[in-house]
DNA sequence: AGGAGCTGTGACCGATCGTTCTCCCTCTTA
DNA sequence: TAAGAGGGAGAACGATCGGTCACAGCTCCT
């Protein structure tokens, strides 16, 4: 899940400009590195299991990654391209348009997500709680997805018509958060639970 | 915070009884574990960063645990004993009385709690979320003891005359949860957002 | 033809991981 | 006073960590 191998063939390229931020070899890397980290977290993921994984050699790692440090915030990043973006905030604005209902469809997309037997989690939560170093730029990369998950819910909770969309979105985040914590102990139920914990908020800022 | 010295000095005990189990040096070493566990995780900190912190010979602390995984269970044991029993509930329940008002009041000690300068956390969550494997024994023993965590609020759920207290305690403990990686995220007000939340479910569970 | 650029191989680095071992010293209790 | 247990000190174990090195092979472009 999340990990569509769309793989974008970007082999036979132009001119010199065989550019290494692409290369088929980086893909392979950063698929490997995607799939282990988002399962089993950044420290217990060594450079020997991802270069396994990736079949490539240990020195096109480094080649392309100056450290591992440098590939886990590729990861990060890929982690917002596919999960942030490409699933959650895409299935939800496919499932209803109404901005209320997208802001409740977050928990039915969660449920789907929760019910997988293969669930990893929120790699944002994990690498935060993971690094506790508040000045490491992993822990601070991950705070900053997480602050742009929360503008998408700003910006339904804008559409809406709520009086403190910030405010909101804080709010809801915390039972978006609440909820996968949930899941990660085991409670299949976690999505429909907060579900409704989020209708009481949206029934008291939004009479309808 | 919640690792308070009390250190409860059995040292001159009675004949060849002297137990191993409640020794001098094993109590360092379990403060010393506390300490760091608690604060940088279970996989971040190294056997070695413990005997020094205890100023324990390296062997005393493997002959009063056999392993570093039976040291992070006497941990997190000792966690419930210190942040569960002996602080969140003793908290709450020192606050007031009636039951509604302590199940609101966790959020209450929670707020005090965040704004502490070296906030740490939920060591429960985080092993949890640091140890992925479900079969892992760390992670099953940090499941059991937010289970326990679970059966306190389903106990103030039942005293305030709730209709369904497990459903109940599960989305409050939803809540808190969420407050809580809010605010290692670096929201100072994440208890008071909560709190808030948690009045709507008050609210319509129990019409007052 | 030739050079540039990426990849593969495999040895290797020092550091650290959790764990074990041996030797000796210091208490306590019988 | 003798026995015995607990602790201290430090070397050492094999494994793994992240990271580097030299060298050879391939494919592409000019």
């Amino acid at each position: 899940m999340h990990n569509g191998s769309e793989a974008v063939n970007l082999v036979t390229q132009t001119a010199g400009a065989r550019s290494p931020a692409s290369s088929e070899a980086r893909e392979r890397i950063l698929a490997a590195a995607y799939d282990l980290f988002s399962r089993n977290g950044i420290r217990a993921v060594g450079i020997d299991a991802i270069i396994e994984r990736s079949g490539v050699a240990r020195m096109t790692l480094y080649r392309n990654f100056t450290s591992k440090d440098e590939l886990v915030l590729a990861f990060l990043e890929r982690r917002e391209e596919r999960w942030t973006n490409g699933w959650l905030q895409q299935e939800v604005e496919r499932r209803t348009v109404d901005p209320v209902d997208r802001l409740l469809a977050i928990f039915d997309v969660f449920d789907e997500w929760f019910r997988t037997d293969d669930f990893e989690g929120c790699s944002f939560i994990n690498v935060l709680l993971e690094i506790t170093d508040t000045g490491n730029s992993l822990h601070q990369a991950s705070a900053t997805y997480l602050v742009r998950i929360r503008s998408f819910l700003e910006r339904l909770a804008t559409e809406a018509g709520v009086a403190d969309p910030a405010a909101f979105a804080k709010q809801w985040h915390i039972l978006m958060k609440g909820s996968i914590v949930a899941a990660a102990e085991g409670d299949q139920d976690a999505a429909t639970r907060t579900q409704d914990l989020a209708s009481l908020l949206v029934a008291r800022e939004l009479k309808r």
